[in-house]
DNA sequence: GTCGCTGCAAAGTCTTTGCAGAGAG
DNA sequence: CTCTCTGCAAAGACTTTGCAGCGAC
Protein backbone atom coordinates (compact mmCIF):
# COMPACT_ATOMS: atom_id res chain seq x y z
CA UNK A 1 0.00 0.00 0.00
CA UNK A 2 1.62 3.36 -0.77
CA UNK A 3 1.92 5.53 1.95
CA UNK A 4 -0.77 8.03 3.57
CA UNK A 5 0.89 11.31 4.96
CA UNK A 6 -0.87 13.69 7.90
CA UNK A 7 2.40 15.75 8.38
CA UNK A 8 3.05 16.93 4.90
CA UNK A 9 4.00 20.70 4.57
CA UNK A 10 1.38 23.11 5.89
CA UNK A 11 3.29 26.02 4.62
CA UNK A 12 3.80 26.06 1.19
CA UNK A 13 4.32 29.71 1.08
CA UNK A 14 5.90 32.13 3.46
CA UNK A 15 3.84 34.56 5.53
CA UNK A 16 5.53 37.50 3.43
CA UNK A 17 4.57 36.01 0.21
CA UNK A 18 1.07 34.97 0.87
CA UNK A 19 0.28 38.86 2.57
CA UNK A 20 1.90 40.56 -0.70
CA UNK A 21 -0.22 38.31 -3.24
CA UNK A 22 -3.07 39.17 -1.08
CA UNK A 23 -1.91 43.07 -1.18
CA UNK A 24 -2.00 42.47 -5.11
CA UNK A 25 -5.31 40.56 -5.06
CA UNK A 26 -6.57 44.20 -3.08
CA UNK A 27 -4.86 46.91 -5.15
CA UNK A 28 -5.98 44.82 -8.26
CA UNK A 29 -9.62 44.87 -7.66
CA UNK A 30 -9.87 48.66 -6.29
CA UNK A 31 -10.29 47.51 -2.82
CA UNK A 32 -8.32 48.85 0.33
CA UNK A 33 -5.49 47.48 2.33
CA UNK A 34 -6.89 47.72 6.42
CA UNK A 35 -5.58 46.76 9.68
CA UNK A 36 -8.36 44.24 9.82
CA UNK A 37 -8.36 42.81 6.66
CA UNK A 38 -4.34 42.17 7.29
CA UNK A 39 -5.06 40.81 10.75
CA UNK A 40 -7.11 38.16 9.76
CA UNK A 41 -5.11 36.89 7.12
CA UNK A 42 -2.65 36.65 9.91
CA UNK A 43 -4.59 34.88 12.21
CA UNK A 44 -5.43 32.42 9.56
CA UNK A 45 -2.19 31.92 8.51
CA UNK A 46 -0.67 31.74 12.16
CA UNK A 47 -3.08 28.99 13.35
CA UNK A 48 -3.42 25.66 12.72
CA UNK A 49 -6.69 24.62 13.57
CA UNK A 50 -9.75 25.08 11.45
CA UNK A 51 -11.62 28.45 12.43
CA UNK A 52 -15.03 29.17 12.48
CA UNK A 53 -16.17 33.24 11.81
CA UNK A 54 -16.96 33.35 15.47
CA UNK A 55 -13.75 31.35 16.59
CA UNK A 56 -11.39 33.88 14.69
CA UNK A 57 -13.01 37.18 15.83
CA UNK A 58 -12.54 36.03 19.47
CA UNK A 59 -9.07 35.02 18.66
CA UNK A 60 -8.16 38.44 16.95
CA UNK A 61 -9.50 40.07 19.94
CA UNK A 62 -7.71 38.04 22.15
CA UNK A 63 -4.36 38.34 20.39
CA UNK A 64 -4.80 42.37 19.32
CA UNK A 65 -7.38 43.85 22.89
CA UNK A 66 -6.55 47.10 21.36
CA UNK A 67 -7.81 47.20 17.85
CA UNK A 68 -11.77 47.03 17.51
CA UNK A 69 -12.91 44.52 15.08
CA UNK A 70 -16.71 43.54 14.48
CA UNK A 71 -18.03 40.21 13.31
CA UNK A 72 -19.97 41.47 10.31
CA UNK A 73 -16.36 42.76 8.81
CA UNK A 74 -14.64 38.99 9.42
CA UNK A 75 -17.61 37.53 7.66
CA UNK A 76 -17.00 39.81 4.80
CA UNK A 77 -13.44 39.16 4.65
CA UNK A 78 -14.03 35.77 4.52
CA UNK A 79 -16.60 35.79 2.06
CA UNK A 80 -13.53 38.02 0.00
CA UNK A 81 -10.63 35.52 0.66
CA UNK A 82 -13.09 32.73 -0.25
CA UNK A 83 -14.07 34.26 -3.65
CA UNK A 84 -10.42 34.38 -4.75
CA UNK A 85 -9.78 30.90 -2.82
CA UNK A 86 -6.81 31.84 -0.83
CA UNK A 87 -9.42 30.52 1.92
CA UNK A 88 -11.71 27.15 1.47
CA UNK A 89 -14.62 26.44 3.72
CA UNK A 90 -16.27 23.51 4.90
CA UNK A 91 -19.04 22.70 6.12
CA UNK A 92 -19.94 19.30 8.06
CA UNK A 93 -23.20 18.37 9.37
CA UNK A 94 -22.80 21.04 12.82
CA UNK A 95 -23.93 24.41 12.34
CA UNK A 96 -21.87 26.96 10.53
CA UNK A 97 -19.03 26.67 8.62
CA UNK A 98 -14.92 26.52 9.06
CA UNK A 99 -11.90 28.29 7.94
CA UNK A 100 -8.55 27.38 6.55
CA UNK A 101 -5.86 28.76 4.37
CA UNK A 102 -6.05 27.55 0.93
CA UNK A 103 -2.76 28.11 0.35
CA UNK A 104 -1.23 24.48 1.28
CA UNK A 105 -1.07 21.61 -0.55
CA UNK A 106 -4.48 19.90 -1.44
CA UNK A 107 -5.98 17.60 1.85
CA UNK A 108 -8.94 15.78 2.91
CA UNK A 109 -10.19 15.38 6.26
CA UNK A 110 -10.44 12.88 9.29
CA UNK A 111 -13.23 14.03 11.32
CA UNK A 112 -13.54 13.02 15.04
CA UNK A 113 -17.13 12.60 15.58
CA UNK A 114 -16.07 12.54 19.30
CA UNK A 115 -14.60 15.47 20.04
CA UNK A 116 -14.52 17.41 16.71
CA UNK A 117 -10.90 17.41 16.02
CA UNK A 118 -10.13 17.73 12.05
CA UNK A 119 -7.01 15.55 10.87
CA UNK A 120 -5.76 16.52 7.27
CA UNK A 121 -4.34 13.75 4.99
CA UNK A 122 -3.20 13.62 1.63
CA UNK A 123 -3.23 10.43 -0.78
CA UNK A 124 -2.32 10.68 -4.08
CA UNK A 125 -4.31 7.85 -5.20
CA UNK A 126 -7.86 9.02 -3.95
CA UNK A 127 -7.02 12.17 -6.37
CA UNK A 128 -5.98 10.69 -9.54
CA UNK A 129 -9.00 8.61 -8.97
CA UNK A 130 -11.42 12.18 -8.85
CA UNK A 131 -9.55 13.06 -11.96
CA UNK A 132 -10.44 9.97 -13.70
CA UNK A 133 -14.10 9.69 -12.39
CA UNK A 134 -14.69 13.30 -13.68
CA UNK A 135 -13.23 12.89 -16.90
CA UNK A 136 -15.05 9.38 -17.30
CA UNK A 137 -19.13 11.11 -16.44
CA UNK A 138 -17.81 14.40 -18.56
CA UNK A 139 -17.80 16.39 -15.31
CA UNK A 140 -15.68 19.64 -15.62
CA UNK A 141 -14.43 19.42 -11.79
CA UNK A 142 -13.22 22.04 -9.82
CA UNK A 143 -12.39 21.51 -7.17
CA UNK A 144 -13.26 18.43 -4.74
CA UNK A 145 -13.21 17.33 -0.75
CA UNK A 146 -13.50 13.81 0.90
CA UNK A 147 -14.06 12.89 4.76
CA UNK A 148 -14.06 10.68 6.66
CA UNK A 149 -16.17 10.23 9.69
CA UNK A 150 -15.08 8.01 12.62
CA UNK A 151 -13.41 7.95 15.88
CA UNK A 152 -9.92 9.33 16.22
CA UNK A 153 -6.80 7.81 17.81
CA UNK A 154 -6.80 9.55 20.92
CA UNK A 155 -10.86 9.05 21.41
CA UNK A 156 -10.66 5.56 21.00
CA UNK A 157 -8.07 5.55 24.10
CA UNK A 158 -10.34 7.26 26.53
CA UNK B 1 -9.84 1.81 -15.58
CA UNK B 2 -12.27 0.03 -13.56
CA UNK B 3 -16.00 1.24 -14.45
CA UNK B 4 -17.52 4.06 -12.90
CA UNK B 5 -21.53 3.54 -12.39
CA UNK B 6 -24.22 6.27 -11.78
CA UNK B 7 -26.92 4.16 -12.61
CA UNK B 8 -26.64 1.54 -9.59
CA UNK B 9 -29.48 0.60 -8.24
CA UNK B 10 -31.19 3.39 -6.16
CA UNK B 11 -34.32 1.10 -4.10
CA UNK B 12 -32.14 -1.29 -2.71
CA UNK B 13 -35.40 -1.81 0.14
CA UNK B 14 -38.99 -1.68 -1.30
CA UNK B 15 -41.19 0.72 0.29
CA UNK B 16 -43.32 -1.65 2.70
CA UNK B 17 -40.36 -3.06 4.00
CA UNK B 18 -38.75 0.41 4.38
CA UNK B 19 -42.12 0.99 6.23
CA UNK B 20 -42.23 -1.83 8.30
CA UNK B 21 -38.60 -0.95 9.39
CA UNK B 22 -39.79 2.56 10.46
CA UNK B 23 -42.58 1.13 12.56
CA UNK B 24 -40.48 -0.94 14.23
CA UNK B 25 -37.93 1.49 15.14
CA UNK B 26 -40.42 3.68 16.41
CA UNK B 27 -42.08 0.55 18.87
CA UNK B 28 -39.38 0.07 19.96
CA UNK B 29 -38.38 3.52 21.23
CA UNK B 30 -42.08 3.97 22.47
CA UNK B 31 -42.74 6.81 19.69
CA UNK B 32 -45.99 6.70 17.88
CA UNK B 33 -46.73 6.27 13.98
CA UNK B 34 -48.64 9.43 12.51
CA UNK B 35 -49.62 10.20 9.08
CA UNK B 36 -46.92 13.01 9.26
CA UNK B 37 -44.22 10.48 10.06
CA UNK B 38 -45.09 8.34 6.94
CA UNK B 39 -45.55 11.05 4.40
CA UNK B 40 -42.33 12.15 5.40
CA UNK B 41 -40.55 8.96 4.65
CA UNK B 42 -42.70 8.11 1.90
CA UNK B 43 -41.84 11.21 0.00
CA UNK B 44 -38.09 10.98 0.83
CA UNK B 45 -38.84 7.60 -0.76
CA UNK B 46 -39.92 8.46 -3.76
CA UNK B 47 -38.36 11.30 -4.29
CA UNK B 48 -34.95 11.22 -6.05
CA UNK B 49 -34.12 14.18 -5.41
CA UNK B 50 -31.78 15.48 -2.17
CA UNK B 51 -34.35 17.52 -0.39
CA UNK B 52 -34.05 20.51 2.14
CA UNK B 53 -36.51 20.09 4.93
CA UNK B 54 -38.15 23.32 3.28
CA UNK B 55 -38.76 21.44 0.01
CA UNK B 56 -39.91 18.40 1.10
CA UNK B 57 -42.34 20.24 3.14
CA UNK B 58 -43.62 22.02 0.56
CA UNK B 59 -43.84 18.42 -1.63
CA UNK B 60 -46.00 16.77 0.96
CA UNK B 61 -48.17 19.74 1.09
CA UNK B 62 -48.59 20.23 -2.80
CA UNK B 63 -49.20 16.29 -3.10
CA UNK B 64 -51.22 16.11 0.19
CA UNK B 65 -53.28 19.49 0.90
CA UNK B 66 -55.62 18.29 2.86
CA UNK B 67 -53.07 17.38 5.59
CA UNK B 68 -51.67 20.03 7.99
CA UNK B 69 -48.00 19.46 8.28
CA UNK B 70 -45.89 21.79 10.04
CA UNK B 71 -42.41 22.72 8.97
CA UNK B 72 -41.07 21.77 13.07
CA UNK B 73 -42.72 18.30 12.50
CA UNK B 74 -40.79 18.19 9.35
CA UNK B 75 -37.31 19.25 11.33
CA UNK B 76 -37.86 16.80 13.98
CA UNK B 77 -38.61 13.98 11.91
CA UNK B 78 -35.75 14.40 9.66
CA UNK B 79 -33.88 14.67 12.67
CA UNK B 80 -35.16 11.30 14.06
CA UNK B 81 -34.75 10.01 11.35
CA UNK B 82 -31.19 11.01 10.92
CA UNK B 83 -30.39 10.14 14.78
CA UNK B 84 -31.47 6.37 13.71
CA UNK B 85 -29.81 6.36 10.46
CA UNK B 86 -32.70 6.02 8.09
CA UNK B 87 -31.93 9.08 6.38
CA UNK B 88 -28.11 10.96 5.80
CA UNK B 89 -28.05 14.80 5.47
CA UNK B 90 -25.52 16.87 3.13
CA UNK B 91 -23.83 19.84 3.79
CA UNK B 92 -22.36 21.68 1.58
CA UNK B 93 -21.58 25.21 0.92
CA UNK B 94 -25.07 26.72 0.85
CA UNK B 95 -26.79 27.51 3.78
CA UNK B 96 -28.32 24.38 5.05
CA UNK B 97 -28.60 20.61 4.87
CA UNK B 98 -30.02 18.66 2.22
CA UNK B 99 -31.31 14.83 3.27
CA UNK B 100 -31.33 11.54 1.31
CA UNK B 101 -32.90 7.78 2.41
CA UNK B 102 -29.97 6.77 3.69
CA UNK B 103 -31.49 3.09 2.89
CA UNK B 104 -29.41 3.19 -1.10
CA UNK B 105 -26.39 1.87 -1.27
CA UNK B 106 -23.04 4.18 -0.26
CA UNK B 107 -22.45 6.33 -3.05
CA UNK B 108 -20.70 9.88 -3.75
CA UNK B 109 -22.06 13.52 -4.73
CA UNK B 110 -21.18 15.14 -7.76
CA UNK B 111 -22.53 18.52 -7.58
CA UNK B 112 -22.65 21.08 -10.19
CA UNK B 113 -21.69 24.73 -9.29
CA UNK B 114 -23.84 25.98 -11.96
CA UNK B 115 -26.98 24.48 -11.64
CA UNK B 116 -26.62 22.79 -7.83
CA UNK B 117 -27.71 19.29 -9.36
CA UNK B 118 -26.22 16.73 -7.71
CA UNK B 119 -25.43 13.37 -9.48
CA UNK B 120 -24.49 10.41 -7.20
CA UNK B 121 -21.70 7.92 -8.02
CA UNK B 122 -19.83 4.86 -6.60
CA UNK B 123 -16.47 3.33 -7.09
CA UNK B 124 -15.16 0.58 -5.41
CA UNK B 125 -11.59 1.60 -5.61
CA UNK B 126 -12.39 4.80 -3.53
CA UNK B 127 -14.28 2.68 -0.79
CA UNK B 128 -11.23 0.49 -0.44
CA UNK B 129 -8.76 3.33 -0.08
CA UNK B 130 -10.60 5.21 2.45
CA UNK B 131 -11.11 1.94 4.20
CA UNK B 132 -6.86 1.38 3.84
CA UNK B 133 -6.25 5.11 4.86
CA UNK B 134 -8.18 4.84 8.19
CA UNK B 135 -6.73 1.83 9.53
CA UNK B 136 -3.13 2.89 8.46
CA UNK B 137 -3.77 5.80 10.45
CA UNK B 138 -5.53 4.35 13.45
CA UNK B 139 -9.05 6.09 12.80
CA UNK B 140 -12.19 4.04 13.41
CA UNK B 141 -14.38 4.67 10.34
CA UNK B 142 -18.01 5.31 10.86
CA UNK B 143 -18.95 7.30 7.58
CA UNK B 144 -17.70 9.27 4.64
CA UNK B 145 -18.82 11.13 1.99
CA UNK B 146 -17.01 12.65 -1.11
CA UNK B 147 -18.03 15.17 -3.15
CA UNK B 148 -16.74 16.60 -6.45
CA UNK B 149 -17.47 20.16 -7.31
CA UNK B 150 -17.92 21.21 -11.12
CA UNK B 151 -19.81 21.80 -14.30
CA UNK B 152 -22.35 19.14 -14.96
CA UNK B 153 -22.55 17.64 -18.47
CA UNK B 154 -25.53 19.96 -19.38
CA UNK B 155 -24.23 23.11 -17.99
CA UNK B 156 -21.06 22.31 -20.23
CA UNK B 157 -23.47 22.38 -23.18
CA UNK B 158 -25.19 25.87 -22.33
C1' DG C 1 -57.10 7.62 29.68
C1' DT C 2 -52.17 8.41 29.08
C1' DC C 3 -48.50 10.31 27.10
C1' DG C 4 -46.28 11.44 22.93
C1' DC C 5 -47.11 14.35 18.72
C1' DT C 6 -48.48 18.35 16.17
C1' DG C 7 -49.06 23.15 14.53
C1' DC C 8 -48.25 27.57 15.78
C1' DA C 9 -45.62 31.24 17.12
C1' DA C 10 -41.89 32.80 19.58
C1' DA C 11 -37.10 32.35 20.43
C1' DG C 12 -32.45 30.96 18.99
C1' DT C 13 -28.41 30.69 15.93
C1' DC C 14 -25.67 32.10 12.40
C1' DT C 15 -25.02 35.34 8.62
C1' DT C 16 -25.92 39.43 5.83
C1' DT C 17 -27.09 44.23 5.09
C1' DG C 18 -27.94 49.43 5.63
C1' DC C 19 -25.86 53.29 7.29
C1' DA C 20 -23.03 57.07 8.88
C1' DG C 21 -18.59 58.04 10.26
C1' DA C 22 -13.50 56.60 9.78
C1' DG C 23 -9.61 55.80 7.04
C1' DA C 24 -6.73 54.20 2.87
C1' DG C 25 -4.87 55.82 -1.40
C1' DC D 1 -10.64 64.48 -1.47
C1' DT D 2 -12.84 60.34 -2.94
C1' DC D 3 -14.61 56.16 -2.36
C1' DT D 4 -14.10 51.93 0.20
C1' DC D 5 -14.24 49.88 4.93
C1' DT D 6 -15.71 49.45 9.40
C1' DG D 7 -18.59 48.79 13.57
C1' DC D 8 -23.03 48.81 14.99
C1' DA D 9 -27.50 47.39 15.00
C1' DA D 10 -31.21 45.78 12.51
C1' DA D 11 -32.82 42.43 9.34
C1' DG D 12 -32.72 37.77 7.24
C1' DA D 13 -32.41 32.86 6.74
C1' DC D 14 -32.68 28.64 8.85
C1' DT D 15 -33.64 25.77 12.88
C1' DT D 16 -35.26 24.75 17.53
C1' DT D 17 -38.39 25.10 21.42
C1' DG D 18 -42.56 25.95 24.57
C1' DC D 19 -47.17 25.15 24.78
C1' DA D 20 -51.93 23.73 24.62
C1' DG D 21 -54.86 20.85 22.22
C1' DC D 22 -54.99 16.44 19.40
C1' DG D 23 -54.51 11.73 18.49
C1' DA D 24 -52.14 6.97 18.67
C1' DC D 25 -52.31 3.03 21.38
Amino acid sequence: MPEVTTDFNYKTIKYEELLNDFKILLKDNNLKFTVQRELILKTLYSCDRHLTPESLHQLIQKQYPSLKIGIATVYRTLALLEDSNVVTSLSFGAQGKKYELGAKEHHDHLICTECGSITEFVDEEIENRQKNIAKALNFLMQDHSMQIYGICDKCQTK
